[in-house]
DNA sequence: GCGCTCCGTGCT
DNA sequence: GCACGGAGCGCT
């Protein structure tokens, strides 16, 4: 059948429109008129002509049809920022599948109140003799309103919009009207709310070494020669990728275009943003997720009009509408906060390459610990791959060794401290250099569980142990969901329940009793929570106004601790335990950081590690600090079972209240992913449970397909798509698609 | 975002 | 009865 209708997305500049209409597409557009296309349409009561994007073409009416009403005709200059902008958002539909709607949403944000800070001065716009006659005009009518305004315009000359609106109560309705009669003029300035405090003292170049000259030269060469694949740079922490990352974005910001510099969590490298202030000045600003809407939007805008030219930021920042886009720079191209966990799923990695192609960008990452992912497409030259060997300086990698807390359990030591880590704690609190104690989870995040039956403890709404928290509460980390932790046990009654893996304040309160004269700082989410408490911890460690630091993963990332001589990690193979192919990586990566933190000072450091799993590679390749004979041996496990980058996992995630329903689509997705691949050429896993089978009340189950060829599990979530689409069953089922998550 | 409608208020 | 102001709604 003819495709009639067009699905169209009006305007995201407000939050009641993130909708898309259906407009009939005329005969003579019929060909034009395709996804991604801007038109122009007739909106609303007085059907005024607005800009929309084209989603969807379609041969099924939303709506009477009478009621729809014609596209007029296709927006000419298709070429502009925001075009660009919508293609990626297809782009990220496309291979992230989402919708077209939410991709939209992800990559315009949407605006909300930022007109309200666009300061508007009114004046008059007649002489003022005329508007006297005007004045007594409206007394006359009893038009109060207007009379006032005029009044007030008369004795001030200029008067600001908002103080109209709010001081002297006259609408905007009736100032637009008495603008239009030309007896007003209005006219805007823009006032950009700017989120930096700026400390810069301007011109801040430092030489490079050699190594990095080398680097940069080399990329640059690159560029020249006309070679666009993206640039990957493992350098050691302490190696100076930032110095390699500012030259790049001197010259890019030479040639008149932009740069976009991607960095996992703001509030974790101030020290990083500082440093871009004093060299680039007041061409650089700062996204961050403390950022209200509106200041987002100025940023954004200040972008657009070519105030600035590079925007530093998390993830979100890669959507920053620069009008000649030219370097993407991924710092710590490895962390997970890179990941979208919201529909589009997206990674900052492949979205920023993939707007790098469409706009002639170059992409640049950096890592101490690439992704396998990234490192994988280095080695088969899918990108160009650069090493960073030498530490500033020369400094020395810390010493690191493993112990194995099965022996020590053996030899009667029950304490979560093994003895040569309490011996090593011993010499460095007589030296008074300081200490790091690094455990990989937060609170008391142990399970509450029987000793008599062994029941745990769950969330009624999710499938999920419950933690026990500070004041005896046990807290589910998935809805929040919060009770009182019983006295006995609820299956059969036996007084012998408790909490008992150790969290950071456990090992707090041991860490004290094994060396009171310490002085300790605990850093978790509980100490955290108010703003700037997590800044507040660390400067005062900086400061030295504690020996010994307890900490989760926040701990290990950015901050630079000179006088730490000592990192304790105290079980480190926890994070190996969950249920995720990527369980090696994640502990590697973490390990290597939180071995790292040891000796970034003159004096060389030293770390011990506390495992059950010491034969495992992760942890014996972080010891060794030795990422390439990691990434060898995790490479020989991705083979063997598939997994990427040696094949490409294809995930459907679905949930819904009924469990039965949802066992019920999610066989028949299956069995329809059999039928349109019949010669059984990828590998379906599932349908299974999700690690966690229940949140709030829904059920969770996932589907994974694997397959060699990216673009074939593509087509096949299309074909999913069509599928859901057109058979009955599937409205209560929300659905999530994920590739290589 | 914008225009429309509905309704309350103040003035004659 | 009229004009205006404010809120809320729907737009295909």
């Amino acid at each position: 059948m003819e495709k009639l209708f067009a699905d169209v997305i009006v305007d995201i500049s407000s939050e009641k429109l993130d909708r898309s209409f259906q407009y009939r597409i005329p005969g003579e557009l019929a060909g034009q008129v395709k996804p991604g296309v801007q038109v122009w349409i007739p909106f609303g009561n007085g059907s005024r002509m607005i800009r929309g994007y084209v989603i969807q073409v379609t041969d099924r009416p939303a709506c009477p049809v009478e009621k729809m009403k014609e596209i007029s005709r296709v927006a000419e200059d298709q070429n502009d920022i925001n075009t660009r902008l919508i293609a990626l958002a297809a782009w990220m539909k496309e291979n992230y599948g989402s919708t077209m709607i939410q991709a939209l949403k992800t990559v315009l944000p949407v605006k909300q109140k930022t007109r309200q800070k666009e300061e508007r001065w009114i004046t008059l716009g007649i002489s003022r003799q005329e508007a006297e006659e005007q004045l007594e005009v409206y007394r006359k009518k009893h038009h109060v309103a207007r009379a006032r305004l005029l009044e007030a315009v008369l004795e001030e000359e200029t008067l600001s919009c908002s103080l109209v609106r709010d001081k002297l109560h006259v609408t905007s309705q009736v100032l637009n009207t008495m603008e239009e009669q030309g007896i007003l003029k209005i006219r805007s300035r823009r006032v950009y709310r700017n989120p930096v405090s700026q400390g810069g003292e301007g011109g801040w170049h430092l030489r490079l070494t050699e190594s990095q000259q080398k680097t940069a030269d080399a990329i640059l060469a690159g560029w020249d020669a006309g070679d666009a694949r993206p640039c990957l740079i493992r350098g050691v922490t302490g190696s100076g990728k930032t110095m390699v990352y500012m030259e790049l974005m001197e010259q890019v910001l030479q040639k008149g275009r932009q740069a976009i510099l991607l960095i996992p969590e703001i509030a974790l490298t101030y020290q990083m943003v500082q440093r871009f202030y004093r060299r680039f000045g007041d061409q650089v600003s700062v996204l961050h997720s403390r950022l209200s809407q509106g200041e987002r939007s100025d940023q954004f805008e200040r972008a657009k009009n070519g105030e600035i030219q590079i925007m530093i930021g998390p993830r979100s920042a890669l959507f920053t509408p620069f009008p000649q886009l030219g370097l993407i720079v991924l710092d710590e191209e490895h962390e997970t906060s890179y990941q979208s966990e919201t529909a589009p799923c997206y990674h900052a990695r492949e979205t920023a390459i993939a707007r790098a192609r469409m706009e002639n960008a170059y992409v640049v990452m950096g890592s101490a610990t690439p992704s396998v992912d990234a490192y994988y497409r280095g080695s088969q030259g899918v990108y160009r791959l650069f090493e960073l060997e030498n530490r500033y300086e020369n400094r020395q990698l810390p010493h690191a060794v493993i112990v194995d807390l099965r022996e020590e359990m053996r030899a009667g030591n029950r304490s979560i401290l093994s003895r040569s880590l309490q011996l090593a704690m011993e010499k460095r609190l007589e030296r008074q250099e300081q200490i790091i104690l690094f455990l990989n989870r937060r609170g008391y995040a142990g399970f509450y569980s029987c000793r008599m039956c062994g029941a745990v403890m769950k969330c009624p709404h999710c499938d999920v142990a419950l933690s026990l928290h500070n004041g005896g509460r046990l807290v589910c980390h998935y809805c929040g969901y919060e009770t009182a932790s019983p006295r006995s046990c609820p299956k059969c009654g036996s007084p012998y329940i408790g909490g008992f893996r150790a969290g950071t304040q456990q090992i707090e309160e041991i860490v004290k009793k094994r060396f009171p004269a310490a002085r300790i700082l605990r850093m978790d989410l509980d100490t955290t929570r108010n703003k700037d408490g997590h800044a507040r911890i660390l400067s005062a460690f900086a400061n030295q106004e504690a020996d010994i630091l307890i900490g989760t993963q926040m701990i290990v990332k950015g901050h630079d601790f000179p006088k730490v001589t000592l990192v304790g990690v105290l079980a480190a193979d926890l994070s190996l335990n969950v249920s995720d192919y990527r369980a090696g990586e994640r502990t590697f990566q973490l390990l290597t950081q939180a071995v790292g933190r040891a000796g970034r000072g003159e004096v060389c450091g030293e770390a011990v590690i506390q495992t059950y799993q010491p034969d495992n590679y992760s942890i014996q390749a972080a010891a060794a600090q030795d990422y390439v004979e990691f990434y060898r041996q995790e490479m020989e496990y991705r083979q063997l079972m598939n997994y990427p980058p040696a094949s490409n996992l294809f995930a459907v995630h679905a949930s819904c209240e009924d469990g039965a329903l949802l066992d019920t689509a999610m066989t028949y997705l299956r069995k329809y992913i059999r039928k349109i691949d019949p010669q059984e050429q990828t590998v379906v896993i599932g349908p299974a449970d999700e690690a966690i089978a229940r949140i709030a009340d829904r059920y969770r189950k996932v589907l994974y397909i694997k397959h060699e060829d990216y673009r074939l599990l593509v087509w096949m979530k299309d074909q999913l798509e069509r599928y859901m689409e057109i058979n009955r069953g599937f409205e209560k089922i929300r659905i999530q698609f994920e590739f290589n998550h």
